[in-house]
DNA sequence: CGGTTCCTTGAGGATGATCAACGAGGGTGG
DNA sequence: CCACCCTCGTTGATCATCCTCAAGGAACCG
């Protein structure tokens, strides 16, 4: 979902750009904007003890983040970075209530972007329980394919490293390479010049 | 959050009873209904592939729950059984949507409900993440505190058995129960008589 | 061409899962 | 009251697997 760029200006809302790898909020901070992606991507991602990154999402041109704590009065539960270069549009808290308070109509919008994300977290906790890298690699990579609405015949091309699948599955580097490897072998992906194709 | 029970009526739900057990609805299905619980709880789950099973989350009097893919258009992402014997009221997705449409008012609380629930499952996967079971015991324990409002100063009666601790964190019995010990020795739980305090 | 990032491989170790067996308690029916 | 069953808790031994650590190799970019 996204909201009408004119409308949040109109209530005040302000460019921002971040560079690359740039923090955007972080974990444990308390909310204070509403935040849509105009130009580049952000990660949102959460840090363990060990210094081992899980990646929950990456957020896309026109897509809003970091919206349920402003209406669960959490703090944010995870740490938000810009993963490109990026532009965003930032609207208070405060102001982005008044917006949807005289919008009413933009309830039914949120209402279907929070229940979608329900879904996809259920959907990524029921992955990760399994246990089985290759079940968990092909989760992501199945996800991955179906948000970019991919209709060809032949494989696409998996823009991620392999540490960034590591991050998305919880694994490590070596076991995503080992585990690729083996579903080459398997034919299940393809392997080109050490580029992913699934 | 809970739509008041006379309104629900007022379009056309009905009360069913289910059962200790009893399925209310297969991961899998299309929803058709909107459901809350009257009284009673019931449980929301995953099973894999070698019959394991995970708890995605317990509803209890008062909840509604299997909203998101009425919204979302999605199939539902889990199963749901009566886990104490429980009786609901459902409304049909036509109804309920209708019921929306007339009374806006309600569409904050919705919001409010799901933006819960976002944060409650990035923090589950957070959890996940973090091997150790150590970690992931205690972090239910203390989920199930926070959700209790537990204020006392001594310990919390915990009234799960340890099969269904190990189905909420993803572990096996058998470590569910040498990690217990193991707390008790370093006077992280209190066991008394097999019984759990936390 | 030098540096950086990413990929790859091997060896070894830690740890949770698995399997098997038994104990303890509670309820039920004879 | 006792025998039985059923569920839950417990323990030990073994195994499989992913992580860890260490070292290089390959690709890319200025």
């Amino acid at each position: 979902m996204h909201i009408d760029i004119n409308l949040l200006y109109s209530f005040g809302a302000v460019n921002k750009r971040y560079t690359k790898g740039e923090i955007i909020f972080r974990e444990g901070e308390q909310p204070i904007f509403y935040y849509q992606i105009i130009d580049g991507s952000a990660r949102m991602f959460n840090t363990n003890d060990d210094g081992k990154e899980f990646t929950q999402e990456i957020f896309n041109q026109g897509c809003s983040f970091g919206e349920p704590p402003l209406f669960s009065d959490n703090r944010y539960p995870c740490t938000a970075i810009a993963y490109e270069n990026c532009e965003v549009i930032k609207l208070s808290k405060l102001l982005f209530f008044e917006l949807i308070d005289t919008h009413p109509e933009l309830a039914k919008g949120i209402i279907t972007l929070f229940a979608k994300r329900i879904n996809a977290r259920l959907e990524t906790v029921k992955n990760l329980i399994n246990q089985k890298p290759e079940f968990r690699i092909a989760a992501f990579l199945n996800s991955h394919k179906t948000n970019s609405n991919f209709l060809g015949k032949h494989k696409l091309f998996i823009p991620f490293t392999r540490q960034e699948i590591a991050n998305f599955t919880g694994l490590r580097v070596e076991t995503v390479i080992r585990t690729l490897q083996k579903m080459k072998e398997e034919k299940k992906v393809e392997i080109i010049n050490h580029k992913i194709y699934y």
